[in-house]
DNA sequence: AGATTTGGTTCATATATTGAACCTTTATTT
DNA sequence: AAATAAAGGTTCAATATATGAACCAAATCT
């Protein structure tokens, strides 16, 4: 691994809960010496990556961050095409909804939105979601890059017992989600949250995210899954229309025989 | 210089107005060899700091950074503290006005507020001050750690026929800046540009960063020049606040000093 | 269709990275 | 207040990693 990669997954220890690191502590979280990771924390500084308190001497963010960040989102305004739709569709399920953007074979989290409605909330803080254990990831796998499979194989990592942990059930699941147009899971990142997923495109006709609503288990009836499947389509063609793309007609047809199958199911019942 | 400061530097080279560079293109602008900057690119990408846009092979930066500043600023809320006091300061003088903040050796670009009152106005549209060359950067070398100018004037890069040039000169400025609390540049860093900047201060009493505003230099009138003054003094107050810190006893005495004998000019007069 | 530019890859060479050991400063304990 | 511990920071020889000339492939232009 080369030595710029190593550098710049130091910054991936920073988080709200851990906002300041030491340089010793970071030598016992990245299990790297502490020559080679002061160096790497020079570099950073240098370009404002980092910076130390000068109270604590620990190692925080830097402001360069802020810099950067404003120019991706004029350069790719995603958070500002994804808001107003998140929030309607927060409001519209009264369960948290969240849009991830997917670059490279990683899925990011862009923005998440609560409702006020109940007082127990989802809360998503997680930087990156894992393809084989989200909603939002199912979605990736079952309509982005193909070579994304393989890439989510290779560690299966086990968040709850109900996680995917072999490669045929993965398939099922995202074979489930090309043909249902939602991804969807039960426990399997958080027990006791059940998720729902689409995928939403750009002007490259390729996914470029997906947009996702994490209920608490117990509220997770099938009139409210059938409310968020209506309202997630929505979003997903209100998001992907604001970042310059459209839904492409296999996933449209998709949903709307999903939708169809579960009102003809709410009907005779 | 490390190869991790080097594919660092190559995120500088992406901006609002170049939001898009090819392989071949950015060797050409960081004079490095195509094989070391595509590795480079990859790290950066594996991190998502940069990403490649399908449709054109280019390459821009990436969403990870979003995710990195929302956790800066949940760290440093600088931006949040600084808001009010921007948008009030700006209003009270007409001019735009900006806040930025120190960092290691460089004093970087926060945020900035335009005023709607002309329609000639100054954009602020630089990641990083100068240190030499701008009335923020002269507060940063009055009020900020002694090895600043040092650093400062290992290259007094010429913007204009005005900028500072020698050390000496240097030092003058920076020697009225400590005197009288405000640090001045007129034309020094674009032509038809006039400012005046003041330090601001966090919880560890050192220098935290500085605000300014930056005039048309035809409505920088001895009139205009006293509000703005007086309105600086307060936004450094409020944002010092903010952060945590206050105003020391001697720099408020120096404005003191100094609004004093403004005040005097104009009675006489 | 041919030429040209750009993105991406290879491999021997040489240079920058590494980590054990050491020093210095700061914080804690006795 | 002195002793101790812990953390930040530095040095240098060994060596792993970065480098760039040359090369290939694919896309774009003429």
């Amino acid at each position: 691994m080369s030595s710029a990669s190593k550098t710049l997954e130091l910054l991936d220890y920073f988080s709200p809960t851990r906002p300041e690191i030491g340089l010793s502590q970071l030598c016992v979280m990245a299990r790297r010496d502490k020559a080679t990771t002061y160096r790497h924390l020079q570099s950073l500084e240098e370009t404002g990556l980092v910076e130390q308190n000068p109270m604590t001497r620990r190692y925080r963010l830097g402001p360069a961050l802020l810099q950067l960040a404003r120019t991706r989102e004029v350069t790719v305004p995603r958070k500002n095409g994804a808001e107003a739709p998140l929030r309607a569709l927060a409001d519209a399920t009264g369960e948290t909804s969240h849009v991830s953007v997917m670059s490279g074979k990683t899925l990011y989290n862009l923005m998440s939105c609560e409702s006020p409605r109940h007082s127990i909330r989802v809360i998503i803080d997680i930087p990156t979601f894992p393809l084989h254990a989200t909603a939002s990831g199912l979605c990736a796998l079952a309509f982005g890059r193909e070579d994304l499979f393989e890439a989510a194989t290779e560690r299966l990592a086990a968040f709850t017992p109900k996680t995917i942990a072999s490669i045929d059930a993965l398939h099922a699941s995202v074979s489930s989600a090309r043909e249902t147009g939602f991804g969807k899971t039960m426990g399997s990142f958080e027990i006791d949250v059940h998720s729902l997923a689409v995928p939403v495109f750009d002007q490259s006709g390729l996914l470029a995210g997906s947009v996702a609503v994490a209920s608490v288990a117990t509220r997770f009836t099938p009139n409210l899954e059938h409310i968020v499947r209506t309202h997630l389509a929505k979003a997903s063609r209100d998001i992907s229309h604001n970042w310059g793309g459209t839904v492409p007609a296999n996933v449209e047809q998709a949903w709307a025989k999903t939708l169809k199958r579960c009102q003809e199911l709410e009907t005779t019942s």
